[in-house]
RNA sequence: GUACCCGUAGCUCAGUUGGAUAGAGCGUUUCCCUCCGAAGGAAGAGGUCGUAGGUUCGAAUCCUAUCGGGUACACCA
C-alpha cells in the first residue's frame, strides 16, 4: 500500500541529481507519528537523504511535500523542522488498504525481494549422544522462524543439521552404550563405571537392550575393535531418529542432514585442506599458550595450523591435533566448502551463546574458501532459565537429571514452548517459568493473541447467526465507509504495516519482531473491542445494519489474515474457540 | 589478560537503516460487565535509557573511555 506514497516521495527527490545512484525507493522511511496530531504518516527521508544529495533537507522537504501534495489519497502536508514531513491520508486509503489485504490473503506478507535465491540455514546441529535439551528448543525454534521469514521475502530456504558423528565424544558414546549392553546381559554396572564424559542417561537402556536380544553375547569379551564400529553407528543412528522425533514434536522439519563422519570418507577435508595450502593459508606451527587461564599439563605442541588470522581471527586455529589426527575445526572446513560446493553462498548458522568463541574462525574459514562469494551469518542465542513459580529448576547433567525439549513440550505444549523462545530477542536470556507459561492471564501472552484471534471468530459466528454466510467477494466489494473511527484507522494501520514489519524481521534475522507486531494487533483489535462496549455505534455487528456490519467484518476479516499469517510464521495454532 | 553479548520504570522486557514528548506486561491506585467472550479495556503514579566524554540539525541507538553482569578462550565437540 505504501508503494504509491514512496514512489510519490521517491518523486519529490528525483527532482535533484544523483537520486538514483544514492538510493532506492526501499530506502524511504514511511512510519506513524508518535504524536497524532501531527498526522497519519511522516517520513524523515528530506533528512536522511539531505547529505547524500548534498541539498539542505528544509528544500528537500519542500519537494517531497509538493509531490505529495499531488497524490489524491493525500490530504494535507505539513513540513516541521528540520524537514519532517508530516501527512494525512483520505480514509478512503484506508479503506482500499483493507481491501488490498483481503484479496492477496495469504500471500499479503510475501515480498519477493531475494527473488528466489537460495539461502541454507543451518540450525540445533545438536550432537547424536543423547535426547535433546532445552538449549536446543530455542535453536530449533529460531532456526525453524527464521527459516519461515526468509521464505516471506523470497528466499529458497534449505534448514539443514550437521550431525557431529566422529570424534571422542562419539566413542564415548559407543563406550557407554556397551556398558549398558553389558548390563543387560546380567552384569552389574554402576555410574562409577562411567568416566568423565561418558553417558550414563537411562536413554541408552533401552538401546542396549535391543543388541542383547538381536545379537545376544555375540559382542562380549571381545577387544574393543571388535564392536565399536558397530556400536558407534547403532548409537548414532538411533538417536539421531529420536532427535528426529523430539523436534517434530517441535513443528520442526529438517531439510538435510549432512554427515561429518560422511564428508571424512569423502575425503572433502583434504581437499579443503590441500586449497587453503595453495592459498598459503596452511602451516605447520607451535601456538602461544593462551593467557589468563591456567593448563596444567601445557606443552609446545607443532601442528597444521589456518591462518586465520589473516581473515580477521585473533589466532591461527590448528586443523590437527598434536597427534595428527583432524580436529573438529578441520571437518567444518571441509562442510562448508561443501555447502558452497550445493550452490549455497548465503549461510545462516544458529549456534548457542557458548559458541561466540568459534565465529571467527568459521568466518574466516568461509572466507578462504568462498572466493568472494560466500556470505555466512552467525547468530547466537543466550540460554534459558527454567522457573517453577519463580523459583530456578535445578538441573544436574551429571546424574542425567536435566529438562528435555520432549519434558518442556508435553507440560506446555508446542504453541507456548514455540513462542516463548522466540518471545525474546537472541540476545537476552529468556526466563521460562512453567507454571505461568500455561496460566490464562497476561504473564502467558500466548493466549493474549489467541483471545483476540478466538474473538474474532466468536463474532464471525455471530455475523453469520443474523445475516448467514459470509463470502470473502462481498467483504472485498462492499462499502467501507462506515469505518471512520480512530479505533479503526489506527487498527488498519498497523495492518497495513505488517509487510514491511515482516520484511524488516527477516532482514535482521530477528524472529522475535513478530511477537512484538502481534502483540500490537491484539492489542488494538482488544481495544476497539472494548470501545464497542461502551459505544453501541461501533460494535462490529449492527443487527439492523448489514452494510455496517459488512464494513466492520471486511476490517475484523483482514485482521483475521494477519494474525493467521503471523501463527503461521511462528508455528502455532490459531484457536476458534477459548476452551 | 583477550574477544563477544547484556545494562531502559520496583520486576520482566520492547524500542524497526540515528528521528520529534522513550513504550508494553507484571505489581500498584482509580474506573468500565442488563450490552457480540472482563482470559479484556480506559486512566494515574513510576525514567538524568549504568557513568563520562565525543560525532550532528537530532543519540537509548553510532564512536571512545569506564563501571557492573554473563559467556567463551591449546590439542575437546
Amino acid at each position: 500500500m505504501f508503494t504509491i506514497i514512496r514512489d510519490s516521495i521517491f518523486n519529490g527527490l528525483s527532482t535533484f541529481s544523483g537520486t538514483k545512484d544514492n538510493f532506492s525507493k526501499h530506502d524511504i522511511l514511511i512510519s506513524a507519528p508518535k504524536i497524532q496530531a501531527r498526522g497519519d504518516l511522516y517520513t524523515n527521508a528530506a533528512m536522511s537523504f539531505s547529505k547524500a544529495l548534498n541539498v539542505v533537507p528544509k528544500v528537500l522537504a519542500k519537494s517531497i511535500a509538493d509531490s505529495l501534495m499531488q497524490n489524491e489519497s493525500i490530504t494535507e502536508v505539513t513540513i516541521a523542522s528540520p524537514g519532517f514531513v508530516n501527512f494525512r491520508v483520505d480514509r478512503k486509503f484506508w479503506h482500499a488498504s483493507i481491501d488490498n489485504i483481503i484479496s492477496k490473503g495469504k500471500d499479503y506478507s510475501y515480498t519477493n525481494l531475494k527473488n528466489g535465491e537460495s539461502i541454507n540455514v543451518e540450525f540445533v546441529s545438536a550432537n547424536p549422544t543423547g535426547p535433546l535439551h532445552t538449549g536446543h528448543a530455542r535453536n530449533a525454534v529460531f532456526g525453524s522462524v527464521a527459516s519461515n521469514l526468509f521464505e516471506r521475502i523470497g528466499y529458497k530456504v534449505t534448514r539443514e543439521f550437521y550431525i557431529n558423528d566422529k570424534g571422542n565424544q562419539i566413542d564415548s558414546l559407543a563406550r557407554s552404550l556397551y556398558l549398558r549392553y553389558k548390563e543387560a546381559l546380567g552384569i552389574s554396572i554402576s555410574e562409577d563405571n562411567f568416566d568423565e564424559g561418558m553417558y550414563c542417561g537411562e536413554y541408552l537402556k533401552e538401546l542396549a537392550f535391543e543388541i542383547m536380544r538381536n545379537y545376544l553375547d555375540e559382542f562380549l569379551n571381545k577387544d574393543e575393535s571388535d564392536w565399536i564400529e558397530f556400536f558407534k553407528d547403532f548409537a548414532v543412528k538411533r538417536l539421531l531418529k529420536s532427535i528426529e522425533a523430539d523436534l517434530s514434536i517441535l513443528g520442526v522439519n529438517m531439510d538435510v542432514y549432512t554427515s561429518e563422519l560422511e564428508l571424512h570418507k569423502q575425503r572433502l577435508v583434504d581437499e579443503a585442506v590441500s586449497i587453503l595450502t595453495e592459498k598459503n593459508d596452511m602451516y605447520e606451527g607451535i601456538l602461544p599458550k593462551p593467557k589468563g587461564m591456567v593448563i596444567e599439563d601445557w606443552e609446545e605442541k607443532s601442528q597444521l595450523l589456518f591462518k586465520s588470522t589473516k581473515y580477521g581471527d585473533d589466532i591461527d586455529r590448528p586443523v590437527k591435533k598434536s597427534d595428527g589426527t583432524w580436529t573438529y575445526f578441520a571437518g567444518d572446513l571441509a562442510y562448508h566448502l561443501n555447502k558452497m560446493r550445493r550452490g549455497f553462498y548465503k549461510m545462516v548458522t544458529i549456534l548457542g551463546a557458548d559458541h561466540n568463541g568459534y565465529i571467527k574462525r568459521l568466518k574466516s574459514a568461509v572466507n578462504a574458501l568462498g572466493n568472494g562469494k560466500q556470505d555466512i551469518e552467525i547468530r547466537l542465542y543466550q540460554l534459558i532459565n527454567f522457573l517453577e513459580k519463580g523459583k530456578p529448576v535445578r538441573m544436574s547433567k551429571r546424574s542425567g537429571n536435566f529438562i528435555t525439549l520432549k519434558d518442556v513440550v508435553e507440560r506446555v505444549g508446542k504453541d507456548v514452548t514455540r513462542y516463548m523462545m522466540i518471545s525474546r530477542h537472541h540476545d537476552v536470556p529468556i526466563d521460562f517459568d512453567l507454571v505461568k507459561a500455561v496460566e490464562l492471564s497476561m504473564d502467558n501472552p500466548v493466549f493474549y493473541i489467541q483471545y483476540a484471534y478466538a474473538r474474532i471468530c466468536s463474532v464471525f459466528r455471530n455475523y453469520e447467526s443474523n445475516f448467514g454466510q459470509i463470502n470473502i467477494e462481498e467483504l472485498k466489494t462492499c462499502s467501507k465507509d462506515p469505518l471512520t473511527d480512530e479505533a479503526e484507522i489506527f487498527l488498519i494501520r498497523a495492518l497495513t504495516f505488517w509487510p514491511d514489519q515482516i520484511s524488516a524481521a527477516a532482514i535482521a534475522i530477528e524472529p522475535h519482531r513478530v511477537t512484538i507486531f502481534l502483540q500490537e494487533i491484539a492489542s488494538l483489535f482488544h481495544s476497539l473491542w472494548n470501545k464497542g462496549k461502551i459505544n453501541t455505534e461501533l460494535r462490529f455487528i449492527s443487527p439492523n445494519n448489514k452494510e455496517e456490519s459488512l464494513a466492520r467484518m471486511s476490517l475484523l476479516y483482514a485482521t483475521k489474515l494477519v494474525l493467521e499469517d503471523g501463527f503461521k510464521i511462528i508455528g502455532i495454532e490459531p484457536l476458534s474457540e477459548m476452551r
